[in-house]
DNA sequence: TTGAAAGCGCTAACAA
DNA sequence: TTGTTAGCGCTTTCAA
């Protein structure tokens, strides 16, 4: 057989690979697959051909035989607040590196809550897809859909209701309590909080480890000192300023997201208060700009690269037919910085 | 023909369909496809059934058939500055939704400056790919081989020499013009810069409107007060202790984006500096926070959703085989908010 | 307008 | 250990 000269814009294919090795189609896909099956010369020689001209092998064919599509989607909410996105997109830049790595595309895919929404189910319902990170919130319907499909998938900070799905699991609880905590033992007995109930799950745990920290310490939070409505900067401001309305006033406030803090913060200095003298603030995330705020923010760090870590070994232990389980990210050490006033030392 | 009962597990193929439908396989591909050849009735029949079934087509396969991967990868040069991934994480959330309607898959990828990584490279070669964006500074060398491998593709902010590939440009030279100008009509004369020498292009567009408006003005600009260090806020900060360290200080501060303000304005403030009343800052971005920031940023904002869009528009014109073209999207009008003193109204 | 069948590039079962 | 080939699901040509 002849070798076939270069058309330039047509890619190779095993069988020219197999022509230029002198061996026939199926070496050549042995050593793609790391099957055995092939001398050590003729593999050797294979794979220098391989590596000499980057040659891969056709994915909608190799797909086609396999049943596979080398996709992964990582599924994020449409309806996600756009801080919670930021995160998420965060997040997804970790993964890309650890799913490029094994040869998948990751195919980040918004799904929203409208179940006239039909692309994810049906990229799954037709295997369009190999695995599935579903980021916080997204419809049961759909992550039970990929349940039946049998298509591997984990969820990033489910549901309480989802304990039998693989999942990697932010404790926001224990976040919120440890900030709540450390506002008590600087000697703050009157407290706030900002939170987003537009992410209920999210809402939920980070009011929860809030509560428990009230409730260790016998404080009573005023109930407009709990606020839900943020869901941005602007959101997060309105918050501050209802707060700031009510005749005795907290001496801290916990924002779940930095962000909030922000314009939290921003409100009560309009309101003609000083940070951290008359109000304190103290949050969650720690953004490379908390640092550099005035004040600069106290926070407790939430690590993307270890998530993202996680939730892909997760996904690819399912995708191996490993046994699934669940992975707490435990909270970190908070970073003290000058948004909380010291009461008590 | 039976029709195949639910192996619940099995994606359906045309064929089942074609079996539901009663048709042949050709018939149900002619609908898929949109093409003639097929009568209403039936055409309809198949038409009501695919959408009953959520059906679609196999893309392995139907990529096999057609020569196509339907991927369109998004490729972000590893080395940039996390300031500006986040800027391109935010385009990306965009392009999803558009590309995604048209049945594409988005597949972002790192691609590093170091010409080992051969990973996007062997994607082209192995034309696993049907279009590529390209964000800023990408080797010119991958954006060839995408040339000689005729994948369509577009640049967003090119380089000078990559005039003849479709791109679509931010008119940051403009932008950096105005900002400066702005401030020299406010009555600053005395102006600083503070901009990201790591993103070569990025760079000379900036320093370019800056140095312009200074000419326009005849304005000289100490040379200290010229920073090309920053890439994140911590190099910014940097910069502005080295402007603050000059005996002749600057009367206000051209930042190229947001993130450089903030850490800029925190390390005048640290030197005991007020802000704005001894020294200004102004900058490009106007992120969600900017409005919020102590004091509120004055900046000119830079409008992702129509990048993306121009972005995307530009490839699918590419990839149907409309003649390539540019854009470039206009600058935007200043916000102003408190980080500018008005030395002269 | 419809159906049959070749071919896309690969894997893997089978034959040699 | 190697080569041959059926088959994966679709498109599209060709024949009916």
């Amino acid at each position: 057989m002849e070798i076939k000269k270069g058309d330039k814009t047509k890619a190779l294919t095993i069988k020219d690979i197999a022509n230029l090795a002198g061996v026939s189609v199926a070496s050549v896909s042995y050593v793609i697959n790391g099957k055995k099956g092939v001398g050590p010369e003729q593999r050797e020689k294979i794979e220098r051909i391989i590596s000499w001209h980057h040659f891969r092998p056709n994915q909608n064919s190799r797909g086609l035989s396999l049943s596979k599509s080398f996709n992964i989607h990582a599924v994020i909410r449409r309806e996600a607040a756009p801080a919670c996105k930021n995160f998420y997109f965060g997040v997804l830049s970790k993964m890309m590196d650890l799913i490029e790595c094994r040869q998948y595309n990751i195919v980040p895919a918004y799904q929203s809550d409208d179940p006239a929404d039909k692309n994810i189910m049906s990229v799954i319902q037709n295997k369009n897809t190999d695995g599935i990170l579903f980021f916080q919130g997204i419809r049961k319907d759909i992550v039970k859909m990929a349940a039946n499909k049998k298509i591997p998938h984990v969820i990033i900070n489910p549901g309480l209701e989802e304990n039998n799905v693989p999942s990697v699991l932010l404790d926001f609880e224990r976040m919120t309590f440890q900030v709540a905590q450390f506002l008590a033992e600087k000697g703050h007995t009157r407290i706030g909080f900002i939170g987003m109930q537009s992410m209920p799950l999210f809402f939920r745990q980070t009011l929860d480890g809030f509560t428990k920290a009230m409730r260790q310490y016998r404080f009573r939070a005023d109930k407009a000192w709990i606020r839900g409505e943020a869901f941005n900067e602007e959101s997060a401001e309105t918050s501050m300023r209802r707060i700031l309305r009510c005749k005795v006033l907290p001496t801290a406030i916990v924002c779940t997201q930095d962000n909030f803090a922000v314009s939290a913060v921003n409100a009560a200095k309009t309101a003609g208060y000083r940070v951290p003298r008359d109000i304190s603030f103290i949050s969650i995330d720690d953004l490379p700009m908390a640092k550099y705020l005035d004040p600069p923010l106290t926070t407790i760090p939430v690590d993307q690269t270890e998530l993202a870590f996680c939730a892909c070994e997760l996904l690819f232990d399912f995708m191996e037919g490993k046994a699934v389980r669940n992975i707490t990210i435990p909270a970190k050490e908070i970073i003290v910085r000058d948004s909380v006033r010291i009461l008590k030392p």
